[in-house]
Formats: C-alpha cells, sequence, structure tokens
DNA sequence: GCCAACGTTGGC
DNA sequence: GCCAACGTTGGC
C-alpha cells in the first residue's frame, strides 16, 4: 500500500467539509504531475489532507476508494480524450493534533518531503518512514 | 501584497 | 526545439 498527501484551500475544501460527505471525487487538479500520482493511487491507500494557504498543516487522513477515473469537473481535449482525471475518497481518521508546515521543515527526517521540496504540487508522495513519523507527530498511537 | 518557483504558451 | 513572456500557486 502507498502514502499520499493532497492539498486543499480549507475555505474550497476542507477536512470538515470531507467528513460531512459520503465519499469526495477529487475533482480540479489540472498539473500532470499531480494527476499522473492519482493514476498510481489504489484503492485502500491513504492520503494525508494538507490544508494550503489557511491553516498550512496536515489535518488528517483520507482513503482512496475508487481508482483514478475521468475528472467530472473536466472538458475533453480537441481531439473529444479525456486529460484529466481523479479518485475518489472518504475521510479516515482527524489527527488530534494538526502538523504544520512549520514544523514539517524544522524536522530533519521530513524536509526532503515533496511537500517541501516541490511546494506548488497538489497531489504528491508521502514515504512509509514520512507517514509513520508524521502520524506519530499528529497524535495518533498507531499509524493506519 | 509581494515574490519565488514552476508550468504553459507562443514566437522564432 | 529553444526561450522569453506570462499566469498560477502557495508561502511569507
Amino acid at each position: 500500500m502507498a502514502y499520499w498527501l493532497m492539498k486543499s484551500e480549507p475555505n474550497v475544501f476542507s477536512y470538515t467539509d470531507l467528513e460531512n460527505k459520503p465519499v469526495e471525487e477529487w475533482h480540479g487538479v489540472r498539473n500532470f504531475t499531480a494527476r499522473n500520482n492519482m493514476k498510481a493511487m489504489k484503492v485502500g491507500d491513504l492520503a494525508f489532507f494538507y490544508h494550503s494557504n489557511i491553516g498550512k498543516e496536515i489535518v488528517g487522513i483520507m482513503k482512496v476508494v475508487a481508482p483514478a477515473h475521468p475528472d467530472s469537473t473536466a472538458e475533453l481535449n480537441d481531439k473529444g480524450n479525456v486529460v484529466w482525471e481523479c479518485v475518489d475518497v472518504v475521510h479516515h481518521t482527524k489527527l488530534p493534533k494538526p502538523v504544520t508546515l512549520a514544523t514539517i521543515k524544522a524536522t530533519p527526517e521530513l524536509a526532503n518531503m515533496a511537500l517541501v521540496k516541490l511546494s506548488r504540487l497538489s497531489v504528491g508522495p508521502v514515504t512509509d518512514a514520512e507517514w509513520k513519523l508524521l502520524c506519530q507527530m499528529g497524535g495518533l498511537k498507531k499509524a493506519p
């Protein structure tokens, strides 16, 4: 199983919004690298939910429940082909203690995260070691 | 509000 | 195919 991190601006769509929905299509991604990361996801993969701009912290964990499929909000290209795809997710665990970007940057083991190195990438990978440490820092007794 | 980083577009 | 110009993201 793989781990990921997905960003959203909480004034547009927050973790609380996710908790209030049975399932959410992660639409709106219009970046090829981020899209490729979603296409690499498998059902059952887990992802951190990061609040960008406001909060700048990891607030929870969500689970992938449907593999990449056409983004219902995206137009087709001139040839009529699907370009933008996305996965479906459900909320999984809210972190007792959100982990801020400042804390991540100040933690040597996390300084190489895609979140830090590729700050504009909205869907990126998380390593097993990073995942375990972040879960611990977020106040979870056991990493899911 | 500013700026750095990065992606995309368009002229050549 | 290169590169300048421009737009967008996201941290500060």
